[in-house]
DNA sequence: TATATTGTTGCACAATAGTGCAAATATAAG
DNA sequence: CTTATATTTGCACTATTGTGCAACAATATA
């Protein structure tokens, strides 16, 4: 693992790591469709602007995707990335090196 | 999922997303077995209290585990601990709703 | 006891991050 | 064109976080 790609993971993980921004990714989980930014607003402590600030991190991680419809924008979140990103983690910290 | 359980996720991604503990996990990581805090020292740059600090920060997340010997202290990583976490999140993320 | 080693803690400080409000932008609707 | 709706951005502010240094505590060794 580079000290780049930790640096990546670091930061998606960091992204994840608070909590209204954790609250936007488990409500975009329950969603079938994608929703639009009003929408999300009132699964967390924030307001508009704050949560627009959150969909912009959650964006650059590449942990939501956003459309633009309209006067509106749809996000929906990346469910096979941020599963991949997890899963590999979890899998390198199970893996018990071997003894050489 | 209740609001302390995504509180408490949230302080576990946290603890992950940051550089330096990051390498710190990656190098518990890559060991059979408990590294004292020196030992740990040269995975990040940061000095001795630093380390410390993460180290403390992680322990009280529950990603790592403490044992003194002595004037030593062995770190080991709690694989399954945080392998479980991560791949609960993933499961979630990856589980589409059900269209009802 | 004196000294070296290991690790933690208090303090100060700089950098980062999260927030609301108000203004700006963009687009749709009337 | 005017107005309403949706979202972003600039600004100011506060809170949190990461850091090194020096002092301290705890334990082993001479």
């Amino acid at each position: 693992m580079t000290p780049a790609d930790l640096q990546q993971l670091a930061d998606l993980l960091k992204a994840l790591g608070e909590t209204n921004r954790l609250s936007l990714v488990c409500r975009l989980c329950e969603c079938e469709k994608p929703q639009n930014a009003m929408c999300l607003c009132d699964c967390c402590s924030v307001d508009a602007s704050g949560v627009s600030r959150h969909l912009k991190i959650l964006t650059q991680e590449g942990i939501v995707s956003v459309e633009r419809k309209g006067r509106t924008r749809s996000y929906s979140l990346n469910r096979a990335f941020v599963a991949r990103r997890l899963r590999d983690l979890a899998d390198r910290i199970e893996l018990t090196p071997e003894l050489s």
